[in-house]
DNA sequence: AATCGCACTTGAATCGATTCAGGTATCTTC
DNA sequence: GAAGATACCTGAATCGATTCAAGTGCGATT
């Protein structure tokens, strides 16, 4: 059985195919009578648009693509699903890509959305994509940065503020009488985990605090966190710090299970804070205390300056929408009962 | 600047729109300085395909849909990946959509999905579908079940034996000692909550242990496993169970939150195992014990059937793929550091 | 009765890649 | 050197929804 097509449900409800289109989208006026004959013939035949077409003469999909780092971290699955939330309200449906930090992979997502047509893109560039992203631009599909706010000025972005971040997990560590601090993170390189790290300099800095000892992992994943753990136990009693500051949760949840494993006490001998506030650092046998990114706000933000870029492409001026982290604070800081969501 | 096409590129290299084709599709004999030629007009036009004028050509598209549950749970992200990557080596891509356990998103969807004639779908499905996914695939888009193995014969499908699972859930916990068992679950309307509640009843049954104690909550996460701690704590000593078999990982990592909260040993105590093996549960403070399902495997399976069925749409031998789970030990059913990854 | 305005409808042209029957040049073979 | 085979190339027709200039019918206005 082929599939019906526009020309069919015409012909069954005797109107033309143009009369079939205006009732599809709505536009024109159209009697309600005639309407009602169409929609009754869509629904006998059962017929569904076929969207390729529409696309081909429109020159655009109703589809929006979305270049996610890491689909296995419940920080990005968290962006996505407020991007795909927002995308719903605006009629438009998602294309995900997941390019596991692989700038190759990105490439090819990069041609599959531009084959796509995609009638806009949401990405946290891997790659040295910034070219080829002006091109897409250049060619009808809007671009905005997610969680990332390098070259500022030829994109809009969303990010969040994370030196602030980085400031706030330091101080709540001094506040609650740490001395020494180590940062447990990824390459230097990834500009949020600079800033992070800067961030907690700044605090201990103007705290006239302890240097802050950094360990650098290739990946920011739980097993980092685990190695990170063994070099802690490794030092001496008296070098070993009192708090550490993971660059993101995966790595915190990493290093709780290192150090309680090895009998260390948790935050009694050792405080820990994490990065993103992913659910599952509440749910640890010691709930995690983190800095909190408003993941599915950041999604929708992204979508709404993508959907206002997308309405309206004479625009030129880029916005940049930066969210304040904020602090949660729970047992792997304070322990006991007083820990309290922030 | 309108983007190029291949009449454009046909222009520039000095030959025939079909012969631009062929060399797009690497399928007729072109000549090697031809095909060059074109290749380098391509480069020069920066010359993407317009996949939606090929699709409305060649009756599909090359994008495969998949329905997901939830994808907050790393379970069905971590199936996802095996989906894309196998994918990737048929040179087709993902489409994602998130029913949320929603049967109205779910049928959003559903007509995305065939607006796009997607190629195939392969789909954990939520509400009452089943008539709608007949229809798909007589339009030409296959359809395998992921993770269901309801309607056997009508599709195929790629599932775990959950009876199984609760069987060895059951019986691991029986061989550690234990004599009482409590199973946390999601409503026994789902079909695998039931099968792995069943299955730990079969094992009980046949070993002479006592009757298993059941707990029903709405949902699959970690709330309902901390609202578990808590009936489970109000119980008197006496009738207290010594181990805990949760329906999935989540509902185990918040029954271990809210029992280590409140003093309980875990395993000493009350022994913990959950369901799927998400790799949050490795990493929880205590590891806990689980039931693997290989989530990569059978997302590469579903893809490996729906591929068969696409590359020969004239068979209607629906095959199913049944996996065997695995039990996976952990500190939280056997303490210490005799845990063995299994 | 003629004219105009309005509401609704028509249908040919269009988007761009693919297809495939047919064309041309070059090479073999007897 | 003629017939046939081979390799490569051409370009008009095609897919199906949308667009928009043009058309139709009907009531209101003069």
């Amino acid at each position: 059985m082929a599939a019906a097509n526009v020309r069919d449900v015409a012909a069954l409800a005797g109107v033309s195919v143009g009369t079939v289109s205006n009732v599809l989208n709505q536009s024109k006026h159209v009697s309600p009578a005639t309407s009602q004959r169409v929609l009754a013939a869509i629904d006998e035949l059962g017929f569904i648009r076929n969207d390729a077409a529409r696309q081909l003469r429109v020159g655009q999909s109703r589809t929006v693509g979305f270049m996610v780092l890491d689909v296995s971290n419940p920080f990005f699955t968290d962006i996505a699903r407020g991007v795909e939330d927002t995308l719903t309200q605006f009629n438009r449906s998602l294309l995900l890509g997941n390019s596991g930090e692989d700038a190759g992979r990105e490439l090819g997502y990069l041609d599959l959305f531009e084959e796509q047509r995609v009638s806009g893109l949401l990405i946290t560039p891997v790659g040295d994509v910034l070219p080829r992203l002006e091109r897409l631009r250049s060619r009808g599909s809007p671009v905005v940065l997610v969680d990332r706010h390098e070259n500022a000025d030829s994109f809009s972005s969303v990010s969040v503020d994370d030196r602030l971040g980085g400031r706030l997990a330091a101080e709540h560590l001094l506040d609650t009488g740490r001395t020494s601090l180590a940062f447990l993170g990824g390459p230097a390189s990834i500009l949020q985990v600079a800033d992070r790290a800067g961030g907690a300099r700044d605090a201990l800095a103007s705290r006239g605090a302890a240097p802050l000892r950094v360990l650098e992992f290739d990946a920011m994943r739980a097993e980092a966190g685990r190695q990170g753990a063994e070099q802690l136990l490794a030092l001496s009693a008296g070098e070993r710090p009192d708090a550490v500051f993971a660059a993101n949760d995966l790595i915190a949840l990493g290093v709780l299970q290192g150090l309680t494993h090895a009998g260390v006490r948790v935050p009694d001998d050792i405080a820990i804070i994490g990065y993103d506030d992913i659910s599952f650092v509440a749910d640890a046998a010691i709930p995690i205390s983190s800095i909190r990114q408003p993941a599915w706000e950041m999604g929708r933000a992204a979508t709404e300056l993508l959907m206002a870029e997308i309405d309206d492409p004479g625009a030129h001026d880029y916005r940049h929408v930066v969210f304040q982290p904020e602090l949660v604070v729970r047992e792997s800081t304070v322990g006991g009962g007083a820990a309290q969501a922030g």
